[in-house]
DNA sequence: GTTCCTATGCAGTTACT
DNA sequence: GTAACTGCATAGG
């Protein structure tokens, strides 16, 4: 234990995770008060925080400061908005002006002192704000005194993405990027305009394209229309502080806090969460845990089981998942860095034994009882109508099968892993057979998922098919509960639940380029109609649903899923696929022709292969984060850089025909005739 | 400071006929 | 000229 901060393993011990009481005689010295040696303990606390959402606005990189925006926010609707801009004033109540760079910082001190903020955000602030503002403050003389003690903040820079952390003291600095990035939902990329356009549905007051644009757009409107600038700069603030209030993330972040014991600025951790959970555990039975990088026992085990897809186009299908499978088998089987059985020669004939071949000692385990603990936890959220915690709850509760199979947890066995996993796969496999002994039959499944074609006819009412899926899954879950008590002698605590229920279903085939191959299904993808009034077409794991096709192709593919799921004949899908080949060679669909591609890596490291996304981003002068560009004759450009024709031909080639092809397979269409207008020989492609 | 493994498909590159 | 392999990005769970 080493490496273990000796304040955080104070009250872990206590298992004070967020709140605690102190219990003890007041001093007073020098103005604080001074508790010595006091009683603690956990209490139950919620703290109402104020929050400062800042940005600042430079001119090249960061060496000349123009503005610092700011948006404090704080119990009972206390709201301030401030714009402290150098050069002249604008008229405008919220902004203040200022001659220099050094009276800009310190009237920005001033504000920060009297807003007293107990957290500060803003959008990458960590890695761009607080380190410009630093170097500002430092080439003006002044300490970077952004805290409410009288030490300076300071900066680390992290070696990976996230990682850089801003030191300040008595106030938690987060990010709102890394905030939105951890526990939202995926964005095509994240910058602020993107995520507050899909999040709030507006977004920066000057906005263009191109990234190089921009920053001289800024600079023209400070030279030239500072009202406007300032207007700009506090936009961009509040744009933060709306995102974080819509989605409620300082909320679920303090939610995090609680359960994890956890500052906001590290909540988010998983290994730290585990840590700080188990260790009180640990010692509360006299054992010291391991050190990390010293008593390691890494390497990989196997996953999930992904049982081979039955390709085709189905009726009334039941989605039936495990919930929580992990943390259920973890319960279940009591998995635990310490019930594990390690030595050979320790074993009991009672032995939990794992498929994997892990032993595990009988009784109760630490991690199956803080499971338990949150497992509650997450019961109580859901009474008092609380879903944020009872979603953080969930979160906690998943991660730790990804902590005890990582090589960064002091925790981590392969066997505690590969128990887990395993035990995962034996019971799939075992659902998946109990369903077909009962004449179901299942079409595909991954990892905690089984889906059964229960061979009832298209026109089974939702109704009637509803049922029959209840009745399967209660049927199921009683022979599963019997099966491991009589094998393992355990209660279980797994439960199949009929989570989704398709009236129309694809399961597509695998695209392949020899043709010796015979047909398989493409994991990870499918699509289908769920059952309800709505209609709702749901695509997971398509190209519908991919970044990196065409906002065209995306389009098409639901339209062609739509049709094909309300049993629209042949040619009501090859007209409609003629009709988008017509638009996208008329120029109609232009717009939605932009591929989007990450750059993982400076342009300069791609040595072995060159992409197209990075022979486009070559094209622009600063290349970096997504990459938008056209296929164009002169081959792929980015977008505000684009010289040449759009290669129409290009789209239709890689973006419709494949799309189109996949469907052929299972649906008779005629590709050849859609696309090209060509004869087909051969009466339809099936 | 850092949860994991499984999977597909495209474009580009290399090996082989 | 084509098949096989590799790199890369992005998805599911």
């Amino acid at each position: 234990e080493a490496d273990l901060n000796p304040a955080d393993r104070y009250l872990m011990e206590r298992f004070i995770t967020g709140a605690a009481t102190l219990e003890g005689t007041v001093e007073r010295a020098g103005g604080h008060r001074v508790m010595r040696s006091p009683r603690l303990r956990p209490a139950d606390y919620r703290p109402a925080l104020r929050t400062a959402s800042i940005d600042i606005e430079t001119a090249m990189e960061g060496l000349e400061l123009y503005s610092i925006a700011v948006h404090g926010t704080g119990p009972g609707g206390v709201e301030e908005r401030r714009v402290f801009l150098r050069g002249p004033g604008t008229g405008q109540d919220v902004v203040q002006a200022f001659p220099t760079d050094r009276a800009v910082l310190l009237a920005f001190l001033d504000w920060l002192a009297a807003f007293d903020p107990d957290v500060i955000t803003g959008w990458n602030l960590i890695d761009f704000d607080l380190p410009v503002l630093r170097r500002r403050f430092e080439a003006n003389g002044l300490p970077f005194r952004i805290g409410r003690s009288s030490e300076v903040s300071w900066f680390r820079e992290g070696r990976v993405w996230g990682g850089s952390r801003m030191v300040v003291h008595g106030r938690q600095i987060l990010d709102a990027l890394h905030l939105v990035r951890n526990t939202l939902w995926r964005f095509d990329d994240y910058r602020l305009e993107t995520v507050a356009q899909v999040v709030l549905g507006r977004g920066k007051t000057l906005e263009t394209l191109d990234e190089d644009d921009k920053a001289e757009l800024i600079e023209r409107t400070y030279r030239e229309d500072r009202a406007a600038f300032a207007e700009y700069c506090l936009e961009d603030a509040r744009l933060v502080r709306d995102i974080l209030e819509a989605e409620g993330l300082v909320e679920l972040t303090i939610e995090r806090s609680l359960q994890t014991g956890l500052t906001l600025e590290r909540a988010w951790g998983s290994i730290a969460a585990f840590d700080f959970l188990y260790i009180g555990g640990l010692h509360r039975q006299q054992i010291v845990a391991p050190t990390l990088g010293v008593d390691q026992d890494t390497g990989g085990s196997p996953g999930g089981l992904v049982l081979a897809p039955d390709p085709g186009l189905y009726a009334h299908v039941f989605v039936m998942d495990f919930k929580s499978l992990y943390p259920s088998i973890i319960r279940t089987f009591n998995i635990d860095p310490l019930s594990l059985v390690r030595r050979k020669g320790e074993e009991a004939d009672d032995d939990i034994e794992a498929p994997n071949g892990a032993r595990f000692r009988r009784g109760t385990g630490i991690l199956p009882t803080l499971l338990e603990g949150l497992f509650a936890g997450r019961a109580r959220a859901r009474e008092r109508g609380d879903p944020l915690a009872a979603q953080t709850f969930k979160i906690l509760m998943n991660s730790f099968y990804g902590v005890l199979a990582s090589n960064s947890c002091r925790f981590a066995a392969k066997e505690l892993a590969g128990a887990i996993t395993g035990f995962g796969q034996h019971l799939l496999s075992w659902a998946k057979k109990r369903l077909e002994a009962e004449g179901q039959r299942v079409l595909y499944g991954d990892t905690d998922s089984l889906f059964v074609d229960a061979g009832l006819s298209a026109d089974t009412g939702d109704g009637q098919a509803r049922a029959r899926g209840d009745e399967i899954c209660a049927m199921i879950n009683q022979a599963l509960s019997e099966y491991i008590e009589d094998q393992w002698q355990v209660e279980s605590h797994l439960d199949l639940e009929f989570e989704k229920h398709y009236r129309r279903m694809l399961l597509p085939p695998m695209r392949v380029q020899g043709t010796r191959e015979p047909e398989r299904g493409r994991a990870k993808g499918y699509a289908g109609l769920l059952a309800g009034p709505d209609g709702v077409v749901d695509i997971v794991g398509m190209e519908g649903v991919r970044r990196d096709w065409t906002p065209m192709a995306q389009a098409l593919q639901k339209e062609v899923l739509a049709l094909l799921f309300s049993d629209a004949g042949r040619e009501a899908v090859e007209a409609c696929v003629t009709g988008w080949t017509r638009a996208v060679r008329a120029g109609e669909k232009d717009e939605e022709l932009v591929y989007r591609t990450a750059l993982r890596k400076p342009v300069s490291a791609y040595t072995k292969a060159k992409p197209p996304h990075v022979k486009a981003a070559e094209l622009l002068p600063h290349p970096r984060g997504v990459i938008r560009y056209l296929m164009t004759v002169d081959g792929p450009q980015p977008v505000g850089h684009i010289s040449a024709r759009i290669d129409y031909e290009h789209y239709v080639q890689k973006q419709i025909e494949p799309l189109i092809r996949t469907i052929a397979q299972i649906f008779p269409v005629d590709v050849d005739g859609a696309l090209w207008g060509r004869l087909d020989l051969f009466g339809g492609s099936v």
